[in-house]
DNA sequence: GCGGATCAC
DNA sequence: TATGGTGATCCGC
């Protein structure tokens, strides 16, 4: 099927106006526009019998009403990471709320926006309470903490993101070209995408296809068809490989690539290197692609949003142009913060980056640990350079799930369970895994969802098994949500190992996997011993999306000019308090750094490693695990059964494993004593309140 | 360790 | 008629 035939075609494809949008969408219900008056509120959030006859409520909701903010998040997660053209998004809002309004799946977002109201409210009130204390200690360690974290800024790399204009529909469009200049989407049910035509009538990726069908009547569906996108990434990705060879593969239309080396092998510019990279990339593989220059992954990622489609955006130089640029960027913007975290943000007052830095001392407690280090960390502009390829991150869960209409009694829902574990076995099979422990997810008509999961006697992978094991699971759900009613069920795996032959039977060939952790923590790195994949995973990547966005210039108070205008000013050090300054006179520039080559060498492999705590037991850990692997795998062959392959340890298994108590006491000790005497060689010593993270 | 929630794509 | 699938992480309990 090359597109939906039912679909209207029409001549004129200039994006309606606004009037004609709603007149065209007031035809299809058979009524009046209704966006010119306030609309009504979502419904009764108890109520799972909503209907349209609630619609006369209330009329005059205010705008940071639960109503405003559902409207909000109905726009659907692309909208405000992009914001593009002349959209009115006011006016998609609310035809997007009046065709979702009394939907179960409206119900369910009015019921997690209540949830999460409640949440806010309860952050608000922590707020106050910290507000009537003494926080100058908090504002004190998070300043230590920015020192630190200044400490270990490296300008010095150029990181590229790559990432492809509307990557399916581009592609679509060469098999298609009459479809260039009309809307058109991939993708049923929900679009995985769309091309830019589409976007002008508010469509978005991930948006539902009969909302997009309202806001575009004569939008065109065309199927996925991954095997030709993953044909057409490959020829993206040849061309990548030229300006990295270790490019990292975020996704089937996404790269990273640190040029640096590139760029001196050559006697290159930056933003002249990209530009022929770009240009390359079209003539080779004929999409265009977008790219961020920044000195790391995070400002990269930025970076390419900038000036999609087809555009480039830098930002290189100082530490002042960093965290310039920083400063006025919405929070949302930002890799890891998504919808609700930003309307939690928002709450405290904190809609650009820098607006972090006023309320800098209460964040910790406020959001918790993670949340805040990776907020200072985002504020400052700091982020990952290495790039890595893909195939270097251990993958941790392999699991199957589908949507279908609604299923229920109990020989229906275990036909659908054989099914599922049938599917997961499949993938099971490609990718040669197995695992340890089982899950099993249910979405309930409702759109309410459940997860139940348990830890197995033996790594399975056979849907024989799944289906066994997860039979009381489901059997489990059933009695708590009695009677069962689903439109989706899913199993997972996780504690997985792989069933490839000669992994960890007796071939004790290792090598070190990276594990990435994505969401908060500064996308710190990991190491673990793991077995080399020989072969890459399927990746069955959906397309999200992301246009640029204008910003306001924020007004900085009295507090954030001295932060700023410190940092252009070279000693912005000193306007800091005393114990800041103290740690922050050892901030030294990288060059300096450079010259003083001060290092603490490794205990085992005696190689020098950065003199900071956390870089430091990493890396001692990472070689003790490599002594202790050694010990495991050598008891191991031992113990193997016959057919059941002993997954690796993990790190964190292998220190535990009681075997190798001996050698970790031994650098705990030495590890401790360096925290107290600092007898490890440092000409700078080691900086104050760096704290020690486990 | 489990279950719910959030996030990216 | 009627809003996806895969994988990861974090938090509270």
């Amino acid at each position: 099927m090359a597109h939906r035939d039912d679909l209207p075609f029409v001549q004129d494809l200039r994006p309606l106006s606004k009037e004609q949008l709603a007149a065209s969408i007031a035809r299809q219900r058979g009524r009046k526009p209704t966006f010119a008056k306030p609309p009504p509120p979502p419904a009764a959030v108890s109520s799972t019998t909503t209907t349209p006859a609630d619609d006369k409520q209330d009329e005059n909701a205010p705008p940071g009403s639960s109503q405003s903010t559902l409207k909000k998040q109905l726009l659907g997660p692309s909208l405000l990471k992009s914001g593009q053209d002349n959209v009115d998004q006011s006016k998609v809002a609310e035809i997007i709320y009046e065709a979702s309004k009394g939907s179960k799946y409206f119900i369910n977002e009015s019921r997690k926006d209540v949830e999460l109201t409640k949440r806010i409210d309860r952050i608000l009130k922590k707020k106050a309470a910290l507000e009537k204390q003494d926080t100058s200690k908090d504002f004190k360690k998070t300043d230590e903490l920015i020192a630190a974290l200044e400490l270990d800024r490296d300008l010095s790399q150029i990181v590229v993101h790559v990432d492809c204009d509307a990557f399916y529909a581009s592609v679509e469009e060469l098999d298609h070209p009459e479809f260039k200049k009309v809307p058109m989407a991939v993708g049923k049910g929900v679009l995985t995408t769309c091309n830019y035509e589409a976007r002008k009538f508010g469509c978005r990726s991930g948006m539902a296809g009969h909302i997009a069908l309202k806001l575009c009547p004569q939008l065109i569906f065309l199927p996925l068809n991954f095997t030709k996108y993953n044909a057409k990434a490959k020829e993206v990705r040849e061309i990548l490989a030229r300006y990295d060879p270790r490019f990292e593969a975020a996704s089937c239309d996404e790269a990273y690539l640190n040029i640096t080396k590139y760029l001196e092998k050559h006697n290159m510019g930056a933003e002249e290197a990209v530009e022929q990279m770009r240009k390359e990339v079209f003539e080779h593989a004929k999409i265009t692609v977008s790219a961020g220059i920044a000195p790391n992954a995070r400002i990269a990622k930025i970076c390419s949003n900038k000036n999609k489609p087809n555009g480039q955006f830098s930002i290189l130089g100082d530490r002042s142009a960093v965290v310039a640029f920083m400063r006025a960027l919405p929070v949302r913007k930002v890799n890891g913060i998504g919808r609700v975290f930003e309307r939690e943000l928002e709450a405290v007052g904190i809609k650009t980056l820098g607006d972090i830095y006023p309320v800098r001392g209460l964040l910790l407690k406020l959001f918790g640990q993670k949340a805040y280090e990776f907020l200072m960390s985002a504020f400052l502009g700091l982020g990952r350079t290495e790039i890595r390829p893909a195939e270097e991150y251990i993958r941790k869960s392999i699991g199957s799930e589908s949507t279908f209409r609604d299923c229920e009694g109990t020989n229906n829902l275990r036909e659908r369970l054989r099914k599922t574990a049938e599917d997961l076995e499949a993938d099971l099979v490609k990718t040669e895994l197995q695992g340890r422990t089982l899950a099993l997810k249910i979405k309930l008509y409702t759109y309410e969802e459940a997860i139940r999961q348990k830890p197995l006697p033996y790594p399975i992978w056979k849907a024989s098994d799944l289906y066994d094991y997860a039979l009381p699971l489901l059997t489990k759900l059933e009695e708590e949500y009695k009677p069962m009613k689903l439109r989706l069920m899913g199993l997972r795996l996780t504690n997985i190992s792989t069933r490839k032959k000669g992994a960890a039977g007796g071939n004790n060939f290792f090598k070190p996997i990276v594990i990435k952790k994505r969401k908060f923590g500064e996308e710190e790195e990991e190491e673990k011993w793991e077995e080399w994949p020989e072969e890459e995973f399927q990746k069955y990547d959906e397309t999200g999306f992301q246009i640029p966005q204008e910003e306001e210039d924020i007004e900085r108070d009295e507090e954030e000019m001295m932060y700023f205008d410190g940092l252009k000013s070279d000693d912005f050090l000193a306007v800091e308090g005393e114990g800041v300054e103290a740690v922050l006179e050892t901030v030294k520039s990288e060059e300096e750094k450079k010259e003083e080559e001060v290092y603490w060498p490794c205990p085992i492999c005696n190689q020098p490693q950065m003199p900071d705590d956390r870089t430091f037991n990493d890396h001692v850990d990472y070689c003790l695990s490599k002594q202790t692997i050694r010990e495991a795998v050598r008891l191991g062959d031992e113990e193997n059964e016959e057919g059941r392959v002993t997954p690796v340890p993990t790190r964190a298994e292998a220190s535990a494993s009681p075997e190798k108590s001996t050698i970790n006491a031994i650098f705990k000790e030495y590890r401790q004593s360096g925290n107290q005497k600092n007898p490890l060689p440092s000409k700078r010593g080691r900086p104050k309140g760096k704290r020690r993270k486990t």
